[in-house]
DNA sequence: GAATGGTTTTAGGGTTGTCTAAAAATATAT
DNA sequence: ATATATTTTTAGACAACCCTAAAACCATTC
């Protein structure tokens, strides 16, 4: 059975979530963005988790995880969210204060341990940021989607997939930015003709008419 | 603000907890035992952990603490012992499966995060093993202590004191085994003299007097 | 006061994970 | 399609730990 390092971990959940937001390979630079460290160690590490086959890696053309890959990831992020739980529920921290705690104890070996603390708290679903907590198996509850024109102003999400698969639409969503993965907010509803005006990752806003946002789908 | 590794917290308690028991200089081979490790490595480590000021380490000649150090390893068992209470409390480990779990556990570095468990605990001042607990400013409420000769047939401690303090009862002391720190389990008590027989760090069995068990203090 | 036995340290090497600097490969633009 | 820019990988080093084998040291004993 394979056995992780805590650097691996933390890599190998790093790529499944970036991975999950793309849907594409995920690049070197990327990983070591998300890691706060240097793409030449990147490539190191992905050389060791390519051999240890969790992922799969083709020099110079990103990465793809493996199902053995998600499997550790997901029990790494499991960990991560029933912890977080347990931060905020019993321990009373504030959501904003428990992830870089999170980070450190995910790593905690033991799986009774485990379960033990997903029974007491009471086999949670979310983590306290909305954020589905995959179970025992790898499995995860999926939130509801709406479509983007639903939401009202000064809500947030992050957008899981599109009504319209043309390439004309995916085109446009791919000029704007509006990738599969980017966290949105409302800015503005417009009532006349129900556009929408959005700011994407807090970094541009956005303008959109009613039509397009029906065909965006949000995952709050 | 010195920094350590989760090794070198790990050595230090170690040290810690050998220089509680015996008083002395701990040894080398005394630490790599305890450390499941090689005296090579324990030498090595030592050196960095005597730069780092927290023992006092001269070469051949074994090793002191600093209070420094002190404070540090306080800061680690205190930790330990409240994640144990956490685990055998809340999760409803037994007492005897938590120590594994613990040793990972003692190593999170939040700060607010032990306050918190400690409130949320109750304040424990003992862990599940009954070892005292030491508070945020390293201080140990030490348990009442018993001579042995109070003590009932089944009853476990640990040697602390003695209070015949002339060479003769502790050569004698020396020559049976029953160092400071010793774990004891009274096996049998005669009614007729107040003799008893000890088990002695679940290794060897001994007799003694009424007279010599008063002398021999006990902390359970 | 030398020889012996046990302990401790040094020397040298392996793994994990990081870095900088330079080379190699790919992507982009004219 | 070739030059330029960007991304990615390799090369070489370093720190933290651990190991084995050999050397150095200490404490006895005769």
């Amino acid at each position: 059975m394979t056995n992780l390092t805590y650097a691996e971990e933390n890599y190998l959940k790093a790529i499944y979530q970036l991975s999950e937001e793309g849907k594409k390979g995920v690049s070197t630079n990327d990983i070591a963005a998300e890691m706060k460290t240097k793409p030449a160690s990147v490539s190191d590490m992905l050389r060791k988790l390519g051999e240890k086959e969790v992922i799969e890696y083709r020099k110079y053309y990103g990465v793809h995880i493996t199902e053995e890959g998600k499997k550790f990831a997901l029990r790494t992020i499991r960990k991560h969210h029933l912890w977080e739980v347990f931060l905020v529920d019993k321990l009373k921290f504030s959501w904003d204060e428990v992830n870089a705690v999170a980070d450190e104890l995910q790593h905690i070996k033991s799986k009774i341990l485990i379960q033990r603390l997903d029974e007491y708290l009471g086999f949670p679903k979310f983590d306290p940021h909305g954020d589905p907590i995959p179970d025992e198996y790898g499995d995860v509850r999926a939130r509801p989607r709406l479509p983007l024109n639903e939401l009202s102003i000064l809500d947030t999400g992050q957008i899981v997939a599109v009504k319209d698969n043309s390439s004309a639409f995916l085109k446009y969503l791919d000029k704007v930015g509006a990738y599969i993965g980017a966290r949105i907010k409302v800015l503005e509803k417009v009532e006349f003709d129900g556009s929408i005006e959005i700011m994407v990752d807090n970094k541009k806003t956005l303008f959109m008419s009613k039509e397009v946002a029906a065909n965006i789908l949000i995952m709050q």
